[in-house]
This record gives structure tokens, C-alpha cells and sequence, in this order.
DNA sequence: CATTACCTGCAA
DNA sequence: TTGCAGGTAATG
């Protein structure tokens, strides 16, 4: 589940080898081709043949990679995706969909169990709507206390799905933003519009410092994620509550068994005793 | 606001 | 054999 601190791990160790390169050859997995797509009426594979990429950019789990004509390749990893540097002559990687060859005779590939991930060709025009229309990078200056504070007066939703949605800040998930919430010991059913300007500065420091720790460590690997060394990151190790498999389990805190819901869908993992209900404690 | 579709490996 | 995992878009 690539979440922001995996995204960046990719782009991180992609980067010095795509930055400047040209597109070679193109090699799409004919059971799949529509994981490269590209705006109405052009042919991606056409479209990005022989450009040259630029840079591999990030905003929130998009990576961006703008071309030397104005286009960009934008690609989401969603919940399986792997991109993986190979030598041209490599093997297939599993669940390989695409394979771009680069004229420094490596190859970027594309993986996805699900087929929920996209490699897609975008108008400049379309790059800009589409960061318009993210929230703020969470390791930016921009993202503030009084940011959030702002944006979540407006949310009665429960803090939890805000934190999700991307329109607000981007690049959490499900992982980050269970250890989050627990971090500053806030309860996922809480009205996001109950949220103090103090309790809120306090989320933004804790996903801060949740974000860098997990980029330090390569990105969690929880079940399927790799870098393009198609190595592991280190982070699960250093999560608190997150995952299912933890219910029951002693808080890392205070031992008191962790709990499991489902909020807007997602499971969620929380202590009960360090997060407690909004509707127990704290009411006016 | 919540739910479902998109997928498929894997746990229950 | 069923259903869960979850990022995002689409739908009710």
C-alpha cells in the first residue's frame, strides 16, 4: 500500500537513473495494455517514444515524470504497483504490465498484482488541475497548524476519513494515518470539526514526524511494497497499532488491547484507553 | 455522507 | 469457498 513515504522511497531511488534519459522502446503486456493510457485521441505509446523524461517529481502518491515536450508520465502505484529498475535484458518482473527501455540501457518496469495502478500520459494542463485539486504536500512548509485547523472547521466527517481524503492533505493512508492518530492519542471517530487549533498543530507535528521517520526507513513494507531495487523497506518494524492483526494486541503504551473498526470503510486500529471516545470524554 | 467497483492473492 | 485488504473514482 504505497502511501507518500513509499512513493518519495521510489522516486528517491529512481530519479538519478531516469533524470535525463530517453525512452527507447516501449513494451506493454498485451493481456493489460490499458495500464498506459493517455488523453483522448493520442496514442500513449506513440506519445512518449522517444522523449527524453526530465525529472521524477512526487505530489502526494502521484509520481510525476514531465517530458521533454511538455507532457508529463504520471503514475499511480494505488494499492499493489511496484515500479522496478532492470537491465534491459532482464526477465520479466512479477505481474509486469509495461517496460520502458532508457537509452542508458536500463529499463523502468511496471508491476501490478491488482491492476488498479496506471502509467498515464498528461497534458500540462491536466498535471496542474490535477495538483490543484491535492491538498498540501504534508513535509512543506504550507502545511501548518493553523492550515489544517482551517481546512478541518469545515469537515464534520470523522477525523479519520478526512486524513484520508486527498482534496485536504496529500499522501496519507491508511497506514500513517492510524499511527497519527494514535500518536497524539486522538479517537479515528472524532468530528474532525471538534479538533482544537492545539490538538490539530499537534496531528500536524505527529504526521510530520511519522512521514520523515518511514522515508528514513525506505517506506514500510507491509505485505507487497518494494523499492525499485525490489528491496524491502524497514518501517513496519516501527509501527505502533496499524494493521488488523495487531486487535487484541497490547498497546505499545499503556498495554491495553487494541482495538479494530471499520470508519468509512477502512480498518482501523486504535487504543482505546489512549484514544478515548469523543463522546466519553471532552465534551464541552 | 456512505457504498461500490475495480482486481487478485491469501487468510479464515 | 468466501471475503478481506485498500487508493481512488464513481455512484446512491
Amino acid at each position: 500500500m504505497p502511501e507518500l513515504p513509499e512513493v518519495e522511497t521510489v522516486r528517491r531511488i529512481i530519479a538519478p537513473h531516469v533524470a535525463g534519459r530517453r525512452i527507447t522502446e516501449i513494451d506493454l503486456d498485451p493481456d493489460f495494455p490499458e495500464v498506459l493510457d493517455g488523453p483522448d485521441g493520442i496514442d500513449p505509446a506513440a506519445g512518449i517514444l522517444d522523449r527524453t523524461i526530465i525529472s521524477a517529481d512526487r505530489r502526494g502518491k502521484y509520481l510525476i515524470f514531465p517530458l521533454d515536450d511538455g507532457m508529463s508520465l504520471v503514475i499511480h502505484l494505488r494499492m499493489t504497483g511496484r515500479l522496478l529498475l532492470t537491465a534491459h535484458d532482464a526477465p520479466p518482473v512479477r505481474f509486469q504490465h509495461a517496460a520502458l527501455a532508457l537509452d542508458n540501457g536500463m529499463d523502468m518496469r511496471f508491476g501490478d498484482q491488482r491492476k488498479f495502478g496506471r502509467i498515464r500520459l498528461t497534458l500540462p494542463e491536466d498535471v496542474e488541475e490535477l495538483s490543484a485539486r491535492l491538498g498540501p504536500e504534508p513535509l512543506d512548509a504550507s502545511f501548518t497548524g493553523d492550515q489544517l485547523h482551517a481546512a478541518l472547521r469545515r469537515r464534520s466527517g470523522k477525523i479519520k476519513s478526512v486524513l484520508l481524503d486527498q482534496h485536504l492533505i496529500a499522501g496519507l493512508g491508511n497506514i500513517y494515518v492510524d499511527e497519527a492518530l494514535f500518536r497524539t492519542r486522538i479517537h479515528p471517530l472524532t468530528p474532525a470539526n471538534k479538533l482544537d487549533l492545539e490538538d490539530t498543530s499537534r496531528l500536524v507535528r505527529a504526521i510530520r514526524h511519522i512521514l520523515r521517520a518511514a522515508i528514513a526507513n525506505q517506506g514500510t513494507t507491509f505485505s507487497t511494497f518494494e523499492n525499485p531495487y525490489g528491496e524491502s523497506g524497514s518501517n513496519a518494524a516501527f509501527l505502533k497499532v496499524y494493521g488488523k492483526g495487531r486487535a487484541g494486541l497490547p498497546c505499545p503504551r499503556c498495554g491495553t488491547p487494541l482495538m479494530h473498526l471499520v470508519v468509512g470503510g477502512r480498518g482501523t486500529t486504535y487504543c482505546p484507553h489512549c484514544q478515548p471516545s469523543p463522546h466519553v470524554s471532552g465534551d464541552e
